[in-house]
DNA sequence: AGCGAAATCCAAAGCGCTTTGAAAAAATTG
DNA sequence: CAATTTTTTCAAAGCGCTTTGGATTTCGCT
């Protein structure tokens, strides 16, 4: 990492600086800095003598400066790790387009940093010293994050939840667990007895919730548990298709498949179609939908009409850089938990199970 | 914009600063600056002593306080026009995920902002202040960006490239000309005439010049370009739906259709299936593929296997990342261009146009 | 030993901003 | 009009790091 070669003087083209612009205006920096900063103690007259300089000039704070003096940075940091779980995915860069929304506006900006997962508590550390708080992403059932976080006194928000010591920091989450619970039931009041659950992998708090859900309506129904039914990964398209696959390959396929994501639904409905097999037809599926963007384009769902547990991630971002914001402004508070309803959308893609199917069984 | 409260002396939990560590070790902050930063200038022993007493204190240095003494900041930004057109999309994230591992093993982090479009000037200029450079994404045919960037001196690097003055600054594209050009002429050398093109929007570079290569492609083998075939619009599944019905219901329907991305492709397919049409039997198609990694897992391109032209956008990123950062740390050098070939790869979803079918015409 | 060169280390001056504590100017009052 | 308050402005001290220019120590060699 050869070091950059001095740049003394950092005389951009073009840019000022605050001394500068407080010679120009025959002020004191004070005055310039507070008149810029929106004080009550500068004149209404000097403070727009000030703005058309600024603009004249085309001053622009430094932002190091700036952040070393008041000891913030304006910044959210947000860790990804890189490798076989990619973080990099339609997910979460809807959510980032939402959380980046409330973060415009209220001037932060969002410091990305990809990392391999082993360094992720180095990272953490580094941002303490970098950007005023994080987003959690991707939480897993017992992560070391949080009480890393907790020790160094970084305000974060966590987008899902951990599994243990909920009510030490903030969250917003779906319910998860709810949401398939009711799915399942749905499925099983439709009268089917075989239903497969496509989820993301155990170690994630979410796809953990969603099992348990799941587990939960097939036993409010009577329905025993079948381990060949259920399979975990990453929640891509050809995980989808190939765990769809399966499914219909196996001595009894199930007659109802639930889908984590949007995406593994697609390689379901794709495995289906290569089968000779139709949604709602042949085989009832129901997705969770986190209204991805370049499948909802607008506010018209219009993508096929699946049967889905739907709740938009983007609105999510929004909503967790609300409450980071409100947290890292408003002083430590006590933390804030939002569980957020999915809304069940009955689509084209499931249909009630006959007795004489059920008798294949 | 309330200001946040004076926050003197920074002292975060557990944080150390130079000066504190210094003095437990019994050195000056110049020896401990050096020996953390790898000048030679300092004893092997003693640089091993400072390196185990800042890990044991866990001290990492702030990086307001670095960047205003360099000049530097080691981030580089990007503005993400939040809008009509989203830009955070799958083709986005992609992008991203490779240029951030080039940057994380440079340690360099990415500065995300999302911007309303009146305001992009604002932020560039503001980002002069604030980042080492910038990668310009999507850019349009006459982008006033580059012109804005170059009177600002701030190094970056375009993804794509502008329509004009294509020498002046630094790029990576993708032939996509030459791409169109070439699955244009391959259907028409398969006995296609009514060949459609679903293409982006015209304002985007890509996709005023995938036009001129479809027209190209057209007019090589003597087929007049016919206005009803060519549809633009954002680059997801749902316009790839409407585009190909649309396509569908006209008197004299396409044989053929190229898409400009995967995802109106996968609404392409969507509406074949719709009308009971298949690719590659009834209706013969090709889409650019950028191998978004939701559809990718791993190397193995398991997604429909439709005749595609494929470039990987993350590479891109990679490699867009890289030439960035050897613009800066190498010093203003002269305009580095690369133009990549997309991958000609022939699926199941073309087939010959039977003379038959042609008579229909 | 002694002397010049090389190797180590240091004090102090910034980088550009914010903020404290105080002074100067203007407005208000008795 | 003098005394007091309020408004407006300022000089200067940091924030935590890098880097210059110099001091000190160590080493190699006659």
């Amino acid at each position: 990492m050869a070091k950059a070669p001095s740049n003394r003087s950092g005389s951009q083209k073009g840019l000022i600086n605050l001394r500068q612009l407080s010679e120009h205006l025959g002020l004191s920096q004070t005055t310039v800095s507070r008149a810029l900063n929106g004080f009550p103690e500068v004149n209404a007259r000097t403070r727009e003598r000030v703005a058309a300089m600024a603009r004249q000039l085309n001053y622009r704070p430094n932002s190091n400066a700036a952040g070393l003096a008041t000891g913030k940075s304006r910044q959210i940091g947000h860790v990804i790790p890189l490798s076989d779980h990619q973080m990099i995915n339609p997910h979460f860069s809807d959510f980032i387009a939402g959380a980046g929304e409330t973060f415009s506006t209220a001037s932060y900006d969002m410091l990305l940093r990809v990392v391999s997962n082993q360094h992720t508590e180095e990272v953490y550390r580094d941002f303490a010293n970098r950007v005023d708080g994080v987003i959690v992403h991707g939480p897993l059932i017992d992560d070391p994050r949080i009480e890393l976080l907790q020790d160094l006194g970084l305000p974060f928000v966590v987008h899902g939840r951990s599994g243990r010591d909920e009510e030490s920091y903030s969250w917003l989450d779906v319910n998860n667990k709810r949401a398939f619970q009711r799915a399942t039931a749905f499925l099983a009041e439709s009268g089917h007895r075989r239903i497969a659950l496509v989820n993301g992998l155990e170690a994630m708090t979410f796809a953990h919730r969603r099992r348990l859900g799941y587990q939960d309506g097939l036993s409010a129904h009577g329905i025993a548990f079948d381990p060949t039914l259920l399979s975990n990964g990453d929640m891509d398209e050809p995980y989808g298709y190939r765990s769809t696959s399966d499914l219909l390959s196996l001595q009894s396929p199930p007659t109802a498949i639930l889908y984590a994501s949007v995406l593994p639904a697609m390689g379901g409905v794709r495995a289906l179609a290569d089968a000779g097999l139709s949604p709602g037809r042949d085989v009832s599926i129901i997705t969770f939908d986190d209204q991805l963007s370049f499948l909802h384009p607008g506010s018209t769902g219009s993508i096929p009409h699946l049967t889905c547990l739907r709740s938009s991630i983007r609105s999510a971002g929004r909503r967790v850089a609300e409450m980071l914001l409100e947290q890292i402004d408003g002083g430590a508070e006590t933390p804030v938990h939002e569980l957020w309803e999915a809304e069940f959308v009955i689509g084209q893609s499931t249909a009630r199970q006959s007795k004489q199917d059920r008798r294949d069984e």
